[in-house]
DNA sequence: ACCAGATCTGCACACGTGTTCATATAGGGG
DNA sequence: CCCCTATATGAACACGTGTGCAGATCTGGT
């Protein structure tokens, strides 16, 4: 007996429009029109369904749905680890602003095999879209998308390849604006602390610093890589102080600069007045009393709004070309510079 | 024409096991079964049948499989407004637990309407489980769950209602061991900046640290309640330094602690010397050069751990009677006490 | 040569839904 | 009275999948 007790009302899954026609004693086509806006049915009978609905917590299935060929309004989230602060804002930012829009993001996080694994299973759900906000396994990611005619969109870093919208910060302007506002307070020896790597926003980050000092004449006196943490920062902050005298520094985003601030207290430096700072992003703690951190915005709201609008337009024209929006940082002045 | 053009290579939505099934030459069951472990089927068959699929980027489409009976992998997690750092880590560290184990999260962020809203529309996918981290509209939430059979497991606030599996910190012995704490250290004069409300955690870390200041004799000389964010940790500690001489302070959270950090160094106290600071949580700023706080664990691996054995657990037996997982918290030792 | 069992394969059904199609009823204009 | 249109309704199909069933083929033992 594979079939459920017709007794519905002890039933174990979940209540089916079968189930709410045979109460409501009308035909089940009834009850899939009652959730249809605009189909013909007789109001009383509209409402006679709605209520028996209501009773047993009937929804209709939106799995079922999407075989008729309904979106399935599902949307992968690809968050990769979510170490640094900034990401994970930047992730809570855009899970709400996707769950404001009505499209449910499946969240990914992690990186390396575990996350191959889990986007080839997460991929056997027919997806809306594919968010990317980690540039982990991205090339693989977008080939498997391509074949489902899945729309990728890249978000934080840009992604060469044919069918993936990207949404990136204009890296490069951003920190000549660092340079620029540290050669206007006066400070004439600058140390950076760099990220990891030479690619993608790391890489952007210092040439365009670079450039911004060399407009006004200047270089570095002393660099440092971190890996974007908080204590890389200070590390790094600390080792630059043993081998050189500095009186502005950069950090390539916020975390480094306020592990670089702890540094610089710690000998005895007085901010901004010895030693003006300058971080990136403009995460929550950049606006924390006791931090008040001079930095560039990297905009999470435009982000999110440029995400939903690209996502928008893909699925309104699956034909559309996938086009590059580059977002624009704006300069935070708070209490080091 | 309806049906899309017989020409495999230029379909417009997601291959299907009937594609592959024709161009590897077998029949669509033979497709099924080279998915399935176990089933009969001849090897160089099923080589041949998953080449086709490689090539076409074939999945079987889970939400059909779904139909079938089998389980949709689907969780939904309700994060609420994350706005503080706990659970924003708290929300990552779940989502990358339930990716680890095959399951894949759904996540809803935000509250009031919208939150309601979200849920609702949500809830029309087949879940395997709800998993509540914010308390904003539980009954509501419950409610339906109950109705459409879906499991509902609380993290991080114990919610009284049928078919709820609860996760939960013991707050009121952890409170208590910071009082102990205070108290070994020699601090007699003990301020408090507490949440707002008095419910769940917040009243629970209340009096569960009244209750282990009275075990050593001592009452609060101060009280200010925050709101959970540094600012408001900042400035109630303004507010106690201007009433109050104290010499140990006890935050409801790190956030606020941190807050009280700053407000305590800007009014030229010494820490830990003139006064020590213990907080509630321990994030990952805790950790931070520069801050160094000293504080409470709120463990968030084994909220993780207990939450997937618990869904495990429902999953495994729908009729299992609920329970309630109590964690322990750890007192971290830093530079604050 | 024969049979029992193991292995393989395709047909057909079921899952829950949205929608087309055909049919039925009602209403209004001539 | 008839005809046309608007509204209402249920039967039937399609969506993509897993699997039970029945039949076919193969293996090995007597």
């Amino acid at each position: 007996m594979k079939r459920p007790s017709p007794d519905i009302t002890k039933r174990k899954s979940r209540a089916t429009a079968a189930d709410v026609a045979e109460i409501a004693g009308v035909s089940r086509s009834a009850v899939s029109r009652a959730f249809t806006p605009g189909a013909y049915l007789d109001q009383e009978k509209r409402e006679r369904i709605l209520l028996a609905a209501h009773e047993l917590g009937y929804q209709p299935n939106a799995l079922a749905a999407t075989l008729q060929g309904a979106r399935s309004n599902l949307v992968a989230v690809f968050a990769g680890e979510m170490r640094n602060e900034y990401d994970k804002e930047a992730t809570a930012a855009l899970i709400a602003g996707l769950n404001a829009v009505g499209k449910w993001p499946v969240v990914i996080a992690g990186g390396g095999d575990t996350a191959r694994e889990a986007v080839t299973q997460v991929l056997r759900y027919p997806l809306d879209a594919m968010i990317l906000r980690s540039g982990s396994i991205a090339s693989e990611i977008v080939e498997l998308c391509s074949k489902l005619n899945i729309p990728v969109i890249a978000s934080g870093r840009i992604i060469e390849a044919k069918g993936v919208a990207n949404i990136c910060l204009l890296n490069h302007d951003a920190a000549a604006l660092a340079a620029d506002l540290l050669a206007e307070r006066g400070r004439s020896r600058i140390a950076l602390v760099g990220g990891p790597g030479d690619f993608g926003a790391t890489g952007e980050r210092r040439s365009g610093f670079l450039n911004g000092l060399d407009r006004h004449g200047l270089t570095l006196v002393g660099e440092y890589a971190g890996n974007y943490t908080t204590e890389s920062g200070y590390f790094a902050t600390e080792r630059l102080l043993e081998h050189a005298e500095f009186d502005g520094i950069f950090c390539a985003n916020d975390a480094m600069a306020i592990g670089a601030l702890g540094a610089l207290r710690d000998a005895g430096k007085c901010i901004p007045t010895d030693v003006s700072v300058v971080g990136f992003d403009d995460i929550e703690m950049a606006r924390w009393p006791g931090v008040r951190l001079t930095t560039l915005r990297n905009p999470i709201d435009d982000m999110v709004d440029a995400v939903l609008s690209s996502l928008d337009r893909r699925l309104a024209d699956p034909n559309a070309s996938e086009q590059t929006t580059r977002l624009h940082a704006e300069i935070i002045l708070r209490d080091t510079h």
